[in-house]
RNA sequence: GCGCCUGUAGCUCAGUGGAUAGAGCGUUCGACUCCGACUCGAAAGGUCGCAGGUUCAACUCCUGUCAGGCGCACCA
């Protein structure tokens, strides 16, 4: 791959005293402004160690400089050394590159042979998906091909909310008022309805309570009535999620809910035992974390159960032995920040030291009008509703402005879609979201759609213009602002994805494609594409092929359908 | 009370210690005989929460402080 920064730093190393290549490459940054340059070297840092004031240091190395093929103009401004690239070179390495690898460009084999497990998504079984799920799910599915691209092998897990009381408050419920036809005609939402009912019926008859309990104890120890019925809400509910998921074109290697671990959580808490780090406490058994400056982790509740942390150490220590892991990956809400240090601190005790290959991926709280999201009051904004608004605003939208598109339905399902996820992957995952059907819904300016319709516009042009030989261009005509900017911007991506996985941040690749979008959109709309002249068509066309192959990996690496017509 | 996170334009957000802090939405003005106008250009809009400190240089690092969010023992 054709690094200018590289060439550049190669340079200048032989010129700058006491700077090897690596040093230069390091401090060489983008200008602020492309009036200064392509390149610049800010020399403060210098100063000290020449014991000459900066701007003499940058003039001295600019006048330097000998006349190198590949860099047209080298200036010193103010302390800074400004590096002009030739355009007609960079435009050509860059085409060549992209044109030559099409949909692999800006990937690598760095994760070759190396697995990396991502855990997310992990719905409750028997509460309707809603866009409080979509987060983990959209972050996780982003990572997922983030890291396939780069070569990894991954492992998406579904860690299935399968297990917990609530399963036992379910059953009382069922027993008491459920309707087989009922729960099969309406599925999850008829589930909801009962656990509501349970909670708003506990409120005068405590004695419900008790119940539950019972009907949950049952259920661990093994009672085929209780077992049947637990089976049939996880399936009713799997049912259900399969559907969304499949919208979202979103999938799972593994679906391995919280109930897989039943059986596998005590050789773990004996581990912990003979290892010396469970301690009793207020009748309940920790792992005693006060020297790490946290709170203890409870392993087991004095009744001798276990708790949500048992399961997760449990669950590591699985998944290691199972797939020997590069990095295990936790894609769940900021809230639970602290339990994932704590689990994470307690595998380390244990002494495994793979503990260091865990990463908590968290991301910001979604709420409704100030107020949180709850399934047990009713606060929620179904995924199911949040999408089918999208797809129908989107399929009147074809409608109006392109009525004869053939495939009408899936283009307004990619793009409904697309709106939504691309909205959910926006802004740094940290940030808290509040949920504004307006905002969701306008697909003007930064948005999926914009993108989705960028790239579609791209293939347009390709497809008028007909096979076209594009190794044929040349580069030497492609020198404009607009189209060098644009090449600027193709060139960048492979550095985008590296930094997206680098931060597991997957929304400096969507940022990423707003700007390859509006460089292309300012490049058509300034140049003509398909022009008279042969060689400048056919180099325009190249520059439009390397938009359009970076917008249609880029897109599908967050997760987004890149249709050739909208 | 303690800990973590967030505070940048009216709104939603970018911004690897470096040059004049950038987008989108909204507002105002402008560009369609033209490859798809879900487009493009321009204007207006900022004490980067506040106060100290480090540095040649701070939105960026450190300390303090204020505001909001989240968490802090038997839920997950």
């Amino acid at each position: 791959m054709y690094d200018a920064k590289l060439e550049v730093s190669k340079l200048l190393s032989k010129y700058a005293e006491g700077l090897n290549e690596q040093q230069l490459y390091d401090m060489l940054e983008v200008p602020p402004s492309p009036e200064m340059g392509d390149l610049a070297l800010p020399c403060f840092k210098l100063s000290k160690h020449l014991r000459k004031p900066p701007v003499q240091i940058a003039e001295s190395l600019a006048a330097s400089m000998p006349k190198v093929d590949f860099i047209d103009k080298v200036e010193a401004v103010s302390g800074y050394v400004n590096i002009f690239l030739n355009r007609t070179i960079f435009v050509d390495k860059l085409l060549a590159e992209v044109l030559d690898t099409g949909k692999v460009f800006g990937s690598s084999d760095e994760g070759r042979g190396k697995n990396i497990v991502i855990d997310f998504s992990s719905p409750n079984i028997a509460k309707p998906f809603h866009i409080g799920h979509l987060r983990s799910t959209v972050i996780g599915n982003a990572l997922y091909r983030m890291f396939k691209f780069m070569g990894y092998n991954c492992i998406g897990i579904n860690y299935l909310g399968d297990w917990g009381t609530q399963f036992g408050k379910l059953i009382v419920a069922y027993k008491k008022w459920g309707d087989e036809d009922k729960v099969r005609k309406d599925l999850v939402k008829e589930l909801v309805s009962l656990y509501v009912r349970f909670h708003e019926e506990a409120e005068s008859d405590p004695s419900l309570e008790d119940e539950a309990r019972y009907w949950f104890a049952q259920l661990e120890k093994g009672n085929e009535e209780a077992l049947a019925l637990w089976r049939w809400f996880v399936d009713i509910s799997l049912e259900e999620y399969a559907k969304i998921y499949d919208v979202l074109g979103v999938k799972f290697d593994l679906f391995q809910g919280e109930a897989f671990f039943n059986d596998k959580m005590e050789p773990v808490v004996n581990e912990l035992k003979a290892k010396g780090l469970l301690v009793e406490s207020e009748g309940a058994m920790i792992v005693d974390l006060e020297d790490e400056d946290m709170p203890p982790c409870l392993i087991l509740k004095s009744d001798g159960s276990t708790l949500y942390a048992t399961r997760d150490i449990t669950a590591a220590i699985y998944r290691k032995n199972t797939f020997d892991f590069y990095k295990c990956i936790y894609v769940t809400g900021v809230s639970q920040s602290l339990h994932f240090k704590q689990v994470f601190k307690v595998i380390e005790k244990m002494g495994y030291d793979w503990h260091k290959d865990l990463h908590h991926v968290p991301f910001g709280t979604v709420s409704i009008g100030g107020e949180k999201l709850a399934t047990r009051t009713g606060k929620v904004i179904l995924l199911e509703d949040l999408l089918t608004q999208a797809i129908s605003k989107t399929a009147a939208i074809i409608e109006e402005k392109n009525a004869d598109l053939p495939n009408k339905e899936e283009v307004a399902c990619q793009m409904g879609v697309g709106a939504v996820i691309f909205s959910d992957l926006f802004s740094n995952r940290i940030k808290d979201v509040s949920f504004s059907w307006d905002e969701i819904l306008n697909f003007d300016g930064e948005t999926g759609p914009y993108v989705q319709y960028t790239h579609a516009r791209a293939c347009s042009v390709l497809r008028k213009a007909g096979g076209v030989e594009l190794k044929a261009f040349d580069a030497s005509l492609l020198k404009s602002d607009e189209e060098y900017s644009l090449a600027k911007t193709l060139a960048d991506f492979p550095s985008k994805v590296k930094q997206a996985l680098d931060e597991l941040e997957p929304s400096i690749i969507t940022r990423y494609l707003v700007d390859v979008a509006h460089d292309f959109n300012r490049f058509y709309h300034v140049h003509s594409i398909l022009v008279e002249d042969e060689a400048l068509r056919t180099s325009r066309l190249a520059l439009t092929q390397a938009a359009k192959t970076v917008l249609k990996s880029g897109l599908e690496l967050i997760g987004l359908s890149a249709p050739e017509r909208v």
